[in-house]
DNA sequence: CGGCCGATTATCT
DNA sequence: GATAATCGGCCGG
């Protein structure tokens, strides 16, 4: 599958975690394609959105969103997690995709040692924390070109997903953040039924 | 199966 | 010094 450009990611948020449900992610270990369909992300998108970390400014970590698109922005929290964003939008303008959930399609066996704890569960790579231990993702891949083979990771394009079969929710663990930015639906979710076959 | 809670540290105030 | 875009283990039903 090819490769996704750079112009892919040089819109807003919202638009680019509609089209990156169904598309191939995948990360190269030790010469080895480990890849899944992304199932579930959401939309980041600029300053005045205060579920963005950018809404607190161009900082060291959130510098990466405010650069070019198509670039990895791979940031630590809860003291033990590692999640993996896409960023997006033309540079000058802070925003994100992050990638919530992905569907195993290559190198099944290399994730599972990735978790071992985890292996043979159901749901084992559903969850933005999950995805990143099962394809060896961390702060070493900040700033990764996705657009690029030369990186270990980037994303092609996969399956085209329905309207019919996405979900669109409130984003995941903003309890803190204002309204609108709390409620507003900029999380998509696609139907399981999507990926059949 | 569902809900509660402890873990653990980079980042910003 | 507080907080965090979460996970997984342990509990009870």
């Amino acid at each position: 599958m090819p490769i996704l450009k750079r112009d892919f990611y040089d819109r807003p948020a919202l638009t680019v975690a509609r089209e990156l449900l169904g598309c191939r992610l995948v990360r190269i270990q030790s010469g080895r394609r480990l890849a899944g369909l992304i199932t579930e992300t959401e939309a980041y998108q600029g300053e005045e959105d205060l579920g963005c970390h950018a809404s607190a400014g161009k900082t060291p970590r959130t510098a990466v969103m405010y650069g070019p698109p198509g670039y990895a922005y791979i940031y630590f929290t809860y003291g033990m997690h590692w999640l993996l964003n896409a960023v997006t939008d033309s540079e000058g303008t802070p925003a994100a995709v992050l990638i919530r959930a992905i569907q195993p399609v290559e190198g099944e066996e290399e994730m599972t040692s990735n978790r071992p704890r985890n292996a043979g569960r159901r749901g084992w790579t559903d969850g933005p924390a999950k995805l990143t231990q099962a394809l060896k993702i961390d702060g070493g891949l900040n700033y990764a070109d996705l657009c690029s083979e030369k990186t270990p990771l980037w994303i092609e394009s996969g399956e085209t997903i329905e309207d019919e079969l996405i979900t669109r929710t409130p984003r995941v663990g903003l309890n803190s953040v204002p309204e609108p930015w709390r409620s507003i639906p900029w999380r998509f979710m696609a139907d399981p039924e999507a990926f059949r076959g």
